[in-house]
DNA sequence: TGGGCCCTATCTGCCGATAGAAAGGCTATG
DNA sequence: CATAGCCTTTCTATCGGCAGATAGGGCCCA
């Protein structure tokens, strides 16, 4: 059986991704996974050390999806169109990227929070443009992996923060064909 | 002189650009200002009412930099350079772009406030359609005005969104690096 | 018996919101 | 001209509620 620990990093994600850190308190988060307050500081001590628990969290499991594109998917329009549905699916059930969400917050966050946030763009900066690399026969663009990298990693991030908006995709569908327009 | 309503909207804008709508206070807004929290309330009774203010104010103004690009800019290279340059100064103030900030919140928004917002990204996008579409010419993609104007919108919103964390410029520099390779 | 886990109870402080009064200026009337 | 009444703006004072955080006790299992 999943631990309490666990079951509150999960509700505690999910409400973040929906309405932001700092709207995330204690008590509801205890409601939700029925325990009482003084039990979610048992786990994180202060707010801060849940949003360091997320944040890495949320890397560790976006890291273990890339790793399970580069094994499965072959060809580079493969592995972008696996990356943007991990976006589709953020969007169907009305959250936001976790990363995202605190990028917004990033003033109310204290230095270490800010580093692990950067950690995991860096982390999905980094595959992009090794992915790009890889496959540079494939890029019908002269932009570099580097800007590439950054361009579609924004370009994903601002379609989801827009699309949430009212619940489409639109902006979501047209990053999608602008990466599909990259590729040879 | 600037009226009272006046500073409280800038110096609400201000904060809510910085840390979110939801970190904003009366309290603190009232002391940023020099009046008491309940003057605060006589302007905008309901947290709402001034939510709606600022992202009422926030449409018309940027409405009017686009006009003035309008007037100012002649070839689409200038007038896509001009908007990544309001981007430009809202990171050099350290700040989101407000109606970006929201819409991470918008899950504690009302349904007022939700279709101002929409109101806000509608305007962005008819503006780059119509600007993409006159400048049709002078465009090296085959992506059409509707995609080219989300997928800049977006990538703009996204970049700013991420350069915040480490307070760089270089999601927004790639984002511009597309811009211009999209310009024949 | 000791440590891991969850509880009750409580603290201080801030939150949005409201009631009601004071202060000042504008205007219409005597 | 004087003044009475009104409108706008800001204030003091306060409400109930929720926030994060802490102290200390009970319970269970190894």
């Amino acid at each position: 059986m999943r631990g309490k620990r666990q079951q509150l990093e999960e509700a505690a994600s999910e409400a973040v991704q929906r309405s932001g850190f700092h709207h995330l308190s204690f008590r509801t988060l205890a409601n939700e996974v029925g325990v009482k307050s003084s039990s979610v500081h048992y786990y994180f001590p202060e707010k801060a050390d849940l949003a360091s628990a997320l944040i890495t969290a949320y890397t560790e499991a976006f890291k273990q999806r890339l790793h399970d594109i580069d094994r499965d998917k072959k060809t580079l329009r493969q592995k972008l169109d696996s990356l943007v549905k991990i976006f589709d699916s953020l969007i169907k059930t009305d959250k936001f990227c976790l990363c995202g969400m605190l990028a917004a917050e990033v003033a109310i966050l204290d230095e270490k929070n800010k580093q692990l946030l950067n950690a995991y763009f860096s982390q999905a900066e980094d595959w992009l443009k090794a992915t790009f690399k890889a496959h540079q026969n494939e890029l019908s663009t002269s932009l570099k992996p580097l800007a590439l990298s950054r361009i579609v990693l924004s370009g994903l991030e601002g379609a989801i923060l827009i699309d949430r908006v009212d619940g489409s995709v639109k902006y979501l569908r047209a990053q999608q064909a602008l990466i599909r327009s990259l590729i040879r």
